[in-house]
Formats: structure tokens, sequence, C-alpha cells
DNA sequence: TATGTTGTTTATCGATCGATAATAAGTCGA
DNA sequence: TCGACTTATTATCGATCGATAAACAACATA
């Protein structure tokens, strides 16, 4: 197996599109490993080995230790290139912008939110990094609740002239509903990436349609939350009270 | 390492609680070595080692092989034992009860659903097969699609005197609308054993709100698409159309 | 108590893992 | 053109993986 192979070596594996490889300079072989990592360990894990991530860049595996000391921090290097500054802050301002309709505001944002996020590299080494218990995921979870879902029920108590935050303080039923929103739009993510099963073509027409209904729906929900009834019993004439004909 | 344990190795690990446990009755064993092999996969995933899994049962690692000629053995019966009749068929008839409103339909189904399959094992296992790209995810998601999803619009329908899917099928926009209530509910379980992040303690509570924050949008958008705006172009005065008052 | 059956352990194999050291080869300035 | 520097490869180590075979030990039966 290692024979013949001997005189190719100095090119990549032959079969593939990967062009001539020898002696790139440092900056540019680093990127090239964790691009082609970031890959890798998004679509098997990672566990995978650094034998396997070597071939597929079409070098020996050695090499990949001259660049990382450990496997450990290549991956630590990978979740940086995945999640570092694709946070943009322009989604906060565009949230709490009321020259526009909330829900032309809700849309524009889940469109550009999952314009950024929505990719096979990221959604799975997110999870995979949740499964392997780091840190980051809390944090940005943390980061979603704080400057998304916040917002999100602010404005949506401002367009119903509801109390304002600093008035009546966002309860955790409100957080939640707006956790059902987000989390709705997530799993398109989850279901198209991680469960492989089919998600709609026309993902725009979705998130409005997913958006418009909560932003009629959820109303009246905080609403009935606000008026004090904060217990289990159901509102009675529910089923009637959203037949506004 | 290997040497001073010899003596204590005919009990347990000693630290821990678990009892003596030598010669057990072989359908007893099988059932021992499954149960911890769910909750082992669930927590570390299927690269799991079996001498670590060995260890958490307190007996040698050549003993699993000899209940399951592999891992990949073990593996699938795990997924039986996970996935294998979780499911209700009574759930779907409740959905379609119209003795009862479709909010307390809802309700009660998204608590029974939830109570059954919100554990650590099934939620992490159902994900990690997922990313390893198991084909019991695709059919699972193909259940919920047609027993619950369709169920449930078709029952939105007719609280609103919509036409049946006999008459208008069902469209995918719908169906995607259902996703939307769907995957918002499980996105709680993913927060909870995927992310290890805050979750409600009162579930119930909040299924109840998510239901009817549901229930009083989602028609609203439905009768949008029925009556044929299929384009992208928001309904004018939208955010009008939803302040009942 | 002797014996056959079967659950369990001991010992070990071959493959594969991350990682290291030594060597080869491409590149650039003098 | 030659030597210093840097990139990349070869060869290999020690640990660990799933899996196998043989020896051991508990239990039922006579």
């Amino acid at each position: 197996m290692a024979d013949g192979r001997k005189t190719v070596q100095t090119r990549a594996k032959s079969d593939n599109d990967a062009p001539a490889r020898k002696r790139l300079p440092r900056n540019e072989r680093e990127q090239m490993i964790v691009r082609e990592a970031t890959r890798f360990f998004a679509e098997v894990g990672f566990e995978g080995q650094t034998r396997e991530l070597a071939r597929r860049l079409g070098v020996t595996q050695p090499l990949i230790f001259r660049y990382f000391p450990t496997k450990e921090d290549l991956i630590e290097r990978v979740y940086q290139e995945v999640y570092l500054s694709r946070w943009n802050p322009w989604w906060e301002e565009l949230l709490e912008d009321r020259s526009m309709p909330l829900t032309e505001r809700l849309s524009q944002f889940y469109m550009a939110y999952t314009t950024a996020i929505f990719t096979y590299e990221w959604v799975r080494i997110f999870v995979y990094s949740g499964l392997k218990g780091v840190n980051i995921n809390r944090r940005y979870l943390a980061l979603i609740r704080d400057r998304v879902l916040k917002r999100i029920m602010t404005e949506v108590r401002a367009e119903q002239n509801l109390p304002t935050p600093e008035e009546i303080p966002l309860s955790e039923r409100e957080i939640e509903l707006a956790w059902g929103l987000h989390g709705g739009v997530f799993y398109i993510a989850i279901r198209k990436w991680i469960y492989e099963f089919e998600t709609p073509e026309d993902i725009e027409g979705v998130l409005e349609a997913t958006v418009e209904s909560f932003v009629k729906g959820a109303p009246a929900v905080m609403r009935r939350l606000l008026e004090g009834d904060q217990t289990k019993a159901r509102a009675p004439g529910l089923s009637l009270d959203n037949s506004t004909i």
C-alpha cells in the first residue's frame, strides 16, 4: 500500500481536483488545514482521525502537527473559525427599527440570520460541540436570548401598547414564546443538516409565514399573561377569541 | 495496573454502588448491558469504547462480545431499545377528537409526547444517530409529518371552516407552519439535553402558551395562503389585522 | 460428590490512533 | 551557485481500539 504510491505522493491523490501542493507559505497552508478540518469535523465529528484529514488535504499526517501542537488545538481553532464574527450587530438595530412593521423586521432578521449561519459546517459543528459539552454553546444561546429574543418580545409588547420591560420585566413565559419562534426556525436547519430530511426550497416564504403566525398569535397569549392570568386554566372561549371576523 | 486489582475484581469497582455481580442469567445480563450501553452511548456517542462500558457495568470487556458479536450489533440493539414502541397510537386519535377544543387537544398531545420522549437517552441518541446518518431519523421525521403535522393542519382547517385536505391538499407551506410549532417544542429538548442550557421548569405552561400562540396565529396565515396569495408580497395592513380590539 | 453446562475472566492479537524524531527537499538571499 | 532556512516526508513509537481463544468458576443435576 505504501509501495506504488511513493512516486505519486508529491502530487495530490491523483483522483481529485487538488492541485500541486508542495511547499506552501506558512499562513496559506495553515488556512488550508483549518478550512479542510472544519469541513471534515463537521462531517464526521471531532473523533475524525488526523490521518484521514491529511489524506483529504493531500499531505502527510505529521504535517498537521507542525502547524498545531495537538489535535485539540486544531479543534479549538476550528471553533474560532466557525463561530468567530459571524454575528452581525446590525441585526440588533434592525429588530428595533420601529419605522418598519414588526413582521417585516422579523422576516428580514431571520432571512439575514439564516443566510449567515445555516451552513453545513456551522450547524453540525455547533451540534457536535454541544454534545461534547463545550461551553461555547451555552454562551451562544445566552447571546441569542439576551440580544435577540428579549428584543423581539420588547418589540411585540410595544406593537401591542403593552407595558415596557422597564415597567414590567419580561417573564420567563414570554421568553419561552420567543424561543418557540427561534427554535422553530432553527429546527429547519436541524432537519436539513443533521437529519438530512426534506426542507423547503423557498426558505424566505416559510420564514415570512412563520413570523406572521408568531406576530399574530403571540400577542394574545401575552395579553393574557400580563393580565395576571398566570394559572394553568385555559381561558374560556379561547377558540372563539381568534375569529377576528 | 492489572496487579493489585485482581483480587478486587470479582466485585464491582468498589467505589460505586454497583452490587455483587457474578453469574447472572443470560437474559438479565443482556438487559443490563443494553440498558447501560444506552445510557453510555447517549452520553459519549457511539465512539464510546467497550472497555469503558464494561467498567461501568462492573464486568470485563470481552464479556460484552459474548452477548453481542460486534459493537455495531450492540448499537443496533440500543436503537431498538430507544425507539421501539415509544409511539402511542392514542396520540393520533387525541388530535382528531373534535369533542375537545383544538387548543386543549394540542396541549394534551404535546404534554403526552414530550413526557414520552423528552429523556436524556432518547434525545441524545436521536441526535447522535442523525449525525451519523442513520436511516431511522428520516423514517421518524416522516412519521411525525404524516401522522402528527398533517393531522394538526387538517384540524386547524376544520376549526376555521376552511376546505378539507380532500378538497384542497395541504400545501408545503402549511406543513412548514406545523413544523414551526413542532420544532419549537422539540428545541426545548435540544436546549436541555444537547446544549445543557436553561429550560423552563413548568413545561406544561410553556406548551400551552406555545400551542395557544400557534392556534391563534396560524389560521390567519392559512387563510391568506388559501385565498391564492402565494406571492411573497406582504399583505397590507398586516400588523393591524391582528388587533382584534 | 462427581460431572456437564454455561457465565465470566485472563491473556493477547492485529489494527489504528495521536504524536515525535530524523531526514529530505524546495526556496531565497548573498 | 552555494549555504541557511523552512516546509514537508519517512519511519516509528507507545497507547488504545475491537475482537478472539483459552482457561476458570459458578450452578444445576444426578
